[in-house]
DNA sequence: CTAATATATGAACAAGTGAACATATATAAT
DNA sequence: ATTATATATGTTCACTTGTTCATATATTAG
């Protein structure tokens, strides 16, 4: 395989098929967008915090019940809504010494369900 | 915070919320299928990755040609592209010495496009 | 056959991650 | 004020992950 030069935008050898890669290139998300990309998807890439966003998904749940219903400690629980909200996927509204927490918006909802259907087989 | 019994299906004295509770238990994912679809989104969940699917919704490409347009070794390529494959994120098509490689159906096409959605806010 | 090219794989290592434990904060009840 | 409860946070540690380097396999050309 040739050596190939990432540095410059300008096609010239690259591998057999300049136009492809000329063309791929220039459409190519930028760092800083994949990487944003990819933090949302980590965060959604974990079995506890699937788990909690699925119950999340049928109803709003305090961090205590979230703790019940995935059998996990409150701490742990409570670590993870912390990256789901730094994500945005859920919301929280605080109500006395308690904090409700729900899916951000519908939206999460139907990436999750994307999620499920294609591993369901899609 | 009461100590909870995790080890029981019956809804006993949990949190405060004992409805809630039972029926999110009721409907929780199994562990199997949590972690099926975590499996997933944490294939999603790099960068490097991110950038390959994004080139590949665009077009068609061989191993060499992804390398170029991401600007990342061939071995390093290659080793992404197998875990997309066990995900059954893309597909690939032998020709010759050279593999073409492709995103697996539209419905991954979706689920990116829903990620870069909520990234540039949803 | 041998050489060259395209891709895949194995090993190793640095960097990141999730859970558990202890502890801190905040609110409510007495 | 004191105690209890609900949640948040800091730290630690075993484990995972992505890249690199070296090498293997596969296909084509000569």
């Amino acid at each position: 395989m040739k050596q190939l030069d990432f540095d410059t935008d300008v096609c010239e050898q690259l591998c057999e098929h300049d136009k492809n890669v000329c063309l791929a290139k220039a459409e190519m998300l930028v760092d800083e967008d994949a990487q944003s990309i990819a933090e949302t998807f980590k965060i959604l890439g974990d079995p506890t915090r699937v788990k909690i966003l699925h119950a999340l998904s049928k109803r709003e749940l305090c961090v205590c019940d979230v703790s019940a219903v995935i059998g996990m400690g409150q701490s742990a629980v409570s670590h993870q809504l912390r990256l789901l909200r730094g994500a945005r996927l859920v919301k929280h509204r605080k109500e006395g010494k308690m904090v409700w927490y729900s899916l951000d918006d519908e939206h999460i909802s139907l990436l999750l369900a994307q999620g499920i259907e294609h591993v369901k087989h899609g």
